[in-house]
RNA sequence: GCGCCGAUCGUAUAGCGGCAAUUACACCGCGCUGUAAACGCGGCGACCAUUGGUCUACGGGGGUUCGAGUCCCUCUCGGCGCA
């Protein structure tokens, strides 16, 4: 039978795991290393698609619970589903809701990240208090997890079975296991639990995807988790990697130190020939890591979310345009960037929009956002084929830490 | 000329005897990693300081009071009304 999805390894660079590949899907071709654009509702926030092909982006990742909750999963599927809907053709993927486990869940009005930044600023919850970590829109359950909407106060059960279902309606050519993406405060004996019930939740959206015809159409993720443990890392590598997925997702929280080092044992055991999407992480040292660890696609918010509140990345490090230095600023907002905004405008432009609220401020700064971080990914690729890798590498990131 | 009302941090405001004094905007800075996020947090009289302290401040001057932005008198300026 047809895959979905397949997966060529063009290049790799001996004495690491990184390669160059082609991820092929039925909209089209996914050149990896890739960054992935994330537009949840059907929408990567203030672009349009023109915008997003003219910047360089390859792909779309949008989200099953935002797009269930709002405007429903029948209404994608009047509408022709997410590629006619958001008038996107090119390849896309959906996440699974499972970050939302987190996010509505522990995540929920702390100001706790997927990325751990300072171990020693967190101490891990000694015992799960269920008071204390008691989540305020989810329940999670050995069957899956209860939403409760904050549009309107519903609740909604999600299980494995069900977010396949979305995602089948909604119909993007990647989907991803329903997974349960933990917070990194959380104990080791409550990874552990969680990482059980990851992989008895990826059996079941396996299962459930594999009786549907329309698994011919999209291929589906296993998700990797098992936080910041080398052990459960390995172990939920090993029990994904034996589920026959069309490719992997590795999911879930992080020490920002060790991102890298987690990121290399599930590579290593994870199988080469299938691509590797790792979920949620975009600033420009963890890419570098991600694709010397042997990913082929990532996605984050970070572009377009710092973008809209004012900072902007630059070979110099990030600015942030509406600081009083920039308001005077004649120049580009990075020298020798090819985007429409630095083409066409001056940092004292951007900044005067930023601090008026003008609508195009949001929409340049994404614009030049996404476009230095999907071409910031795109050089990585190119480096990886000409083996230059390690001098775009360091050369990257001495300029990049520079101004520090 | 008479009467009434008003004058508080850049602007607009709150304040009705215990106040360095509310809120919003502006201003300054920080944060954001599978989007709860065009959002959130902090600062915004001065000088010291470890919790904290000292000084100067609610149009000017005087008074009542242990204590006044708040009450009284008076002056200045502004608004409205009547002459």
């Amino acid at each position: 039978m047809e895959k979905p999805i397949t997966f060529d390894i063009e290049k790799k660079i001996p004495g690491t795991l990184a390669r160059a590949g082609k991820i092929h899907t039925p909209h089209g071709i996914i050149e990896t290393p890739a960054f992935i654009a994330v537009g949840t509702k059907a929408s990567v926030r203030a672009l349009t698609t023109d915008m997003l092909r003219d910047l360089g982006a390859q792909a779309v990742l949008a989200n099953t619970y935002h797009l269930y909750m709002q405007p429903g999963e029948a209404r994608v599927r009047a509408m022709g589903g997410l590629h006619k809907m958001m008038g996107w053709d090119g390849p896309t993927m959906t996440d699974s809701g499972g970050f939302q486990v987190f996010s509505l869940g522990a995540g929920y009005g702390s100001n706790i990240s997927k990325i751990l930044k300072d171990v020693a600023s967190l101490p891990l919850l000694k015992e799960r208090d269920e008071e204390a970590v008691k989540p305020k829109l989810v329940q999670i359950d050995h069957d899956g997890a209860a939403f409760k909407s904050p549009l309107d106060g519903s609740i909604h059960y999600i299980t494995p079975e069900r977010s396949i279902e979305i995602q089948h309606s909604i119909g993007a050519d990647i989907i991803f296991a329903f997974d349960e993406c933990t917070s990194p405060a959380e104990t080791r004996a409550y990874q552990r639990e969680a990482l059980d019930r990851t992989h008895r939740w990826a059996k079941r959206s396996l299962e459930y995807h594999r009786s549907k015809e329309i698994s011919r159409k999209q291929g589906l993720f296993g998700i990797v988790q098992g936080g910041r443990y080398e052990d459960l890392r390995k172990e939920s590598a090993a029990a994904i990697a034996a589920m026959d997925f069309d490719g992997f997702g590795i999911g879930g929280s992080f020490d920002k130190d060790d991102l890298h080092t987690a990121v290399r044992w599930v590579n290593e055991i994870l199988p080469e020939g299938k691509p590797r999407h790792l979920l949620g992480i975009g600033e420009p040292e963890d890419l570098f890591l991600g694709v010397e660890n042997g990913c082929d696609t990532f996605d984050c918010v970070a572009p377009t979310r710092l973008a809209r509140h004012g900072t902007l990345y630059t070979k110099e490090g990030k600015i942030h345009i509406g600081n009083a230095q920039y308001a005077d600023d004649l120049g580009p907002i990075d020298a020798g960037c090819a985007c429409y905004a630095c083409r066409n405008y001056t940092r004292a432009y951007l900044s005067h929009l930023h601090k008026s609220r003008e609508m195009l401020g949001p929409m340049l700064c994404s614009i030049h956002n996404l476009y230095f971080i999907v071409n910031l990914v795109k050089g990585m690729r190119q480096a990886i084929i000409d083996e230059t890798f390690g001098s775009y590498k360091t050369d990257f990131l001495k300029k990049y830490n520079s101004q520090r």
